[in-house]
DNA sequence: GTTGATTTGTCCGTATGTATG
DNA sequence: ACATACATACGGACAAATCAA
């Protein structure tokens, strides 16, 4: 007579530890119990505790300080950032087929969403485009480029984070800027990871973003649509060179 | 003269037992060093490995298997479906809002991604599409709806989530199944936690997937198109309904 | 600036449950 | 049924980080 699969404790703790949050209707940076209060009200040892915390630390659904506190997590997309590098590495040998797939589904979210954000987008969102394009074109014709370069958040790889981040601010859906950020950084760290980028030039890749703004400005669902395509074929393209060994 | 902010044993565990996995070009299901190796050769504690293999767990880079070893992961998407959940869940009151982001992100990707699919999609696969097509039907007829049902695998979910799967197979991308996969789960988990589903009829849903298939067959990627945008306009207008509390 | 209290980080030893042969 | 290898869990101890008096 034994019994039979039992949950394991971590598991239970993983889930306890989660209702609790939801029943107390806690939000981001809400402090939760320490891990001698989590023991003594669960039962279980902090062993126990610390490895289920450490399991919803890596999804970000907890936030642990060393010697402060455990606190609730924002629940971002790390982990999804962490899965889809691990997943792109891992491949090995192809790569580039990873990065490819990844680069497709951005395609298609950014090709889609364009033709909402043009009915949605403001004139003031419109001039921070704008601006952020400028300083663009002006960091690329100075060379500061890839992500190697030291300057402190300038360069010109967060600027255009920056761009595909405002321009689907107004859409509303706090999701959609977190998904292409969240695709946006492992597309940067494996090409980082393994030689040279397979983004355009400077001067080509803020050519296209300043025609994607113009068409927005227009109110031109297509244009911008047809701009935004454009864009990633670009991209598409030397990608596929870097495949065959093209450098 | 003190050292400052070394780099915790955990998360340094963690990255070493990823870069072991690197390095030694191992994939999916390969066995990894049990805990007493990684101890003797990281020179760490048990619980130090533990934790470090706990937090990796819940990426599903490696998979353990209690009394019987630790292996490399899939590096799935459960992280995501996990994330998001609960993202979704801890907004307490307004989650259908969240639903909704989730929502619009699927719609844009599908939508998107049909006329692809009409391009790519072999008559073979459009014969599979056109038996759970039919499945659907005699299902919606049988009244064997939501998840509660306890049928063994054969819902009328089951069905539409295995339609969705079998469409998008062929574009060669194994990261879009799965994100649309993921979406689709949360989407499920969250209605079902919380009183009735978001969906319309089964009746109209198996329509809606005949007319899909029906334009794919013809090769028409614009018709695929509308069809597709028809039937997720469906479900937003039953979600838009739940959330202003009309039953 | 030092001390003290609180909290998380790490380690050790031991016992138990689980899967394989 | 037994033995082996492995993960699971517990309790106690000390180190390190943070904050407040």
């Amino acid at each position: 007579m034994r019994r039979m699969s039992e949950e394991p404790r971590t598991s239970r703790i993983q889930r306890q530890v989660v209702q609790l949050i939801l029943d107390r209707r806690l939000t981001a940076g809400a402090p939760l119990p320490t891990e001698a209060e989590l023991m003594d009200a669960l039962g279980v040892s902090r062993n126990s505790v610390r490895e289920a915390l450490k399991a919803l630390q890596a999804l970000d659904i907890v936030e642990i300080r060393h010697g402060y506190g455990t606190y609730v997590g924002r629940a971002s997309l790390t982990p999804l950032v962490d899965g889809l590098t691990f997943r792109t590495l891992a491949r090995h040998d192809d790569d580039t087929a990873a990065l490819a797939e990844i680069l497709q589904v951005r395609e298609v979210l950014e090709v889609g969403l364009i033709r909402r954000v043009a009915a949605t987008v403001t004139e003031a969102e419109l001039d921070t485009l704008e601006d952020v394009v400028a300083r663009m074109e002006s960091a690329a014709g100075t060379g500061t480029g890839g992500a190697d370069s030291a300057g402190p958040g300038r360069s010109f790889s967060d600027l255009d984070r920056e761009f595909h981040e405002v321009l689907y601010a107004s859409l509303g859906n706090d999701l959609v800027p977190q998904l292409l950020a969240a695709f946006w950084t492992v597309f940067r760290r494996v090409s980082g990871a393994r030689g040279r980028p397979d983004e355009p030039s400077p001067e080509t890749t803020a050519r296209r973003h300043r025609d994607i703004v113009r068409a927005l400005r227009a109110r031109d669902a297509e244009g911008a649509q047809r701009a935004m395509a454009v864009h990633f074929r670009g991209i598409e393209a030397r990608a596929a060179e870097q495949s065959r060994g093209v450098g």
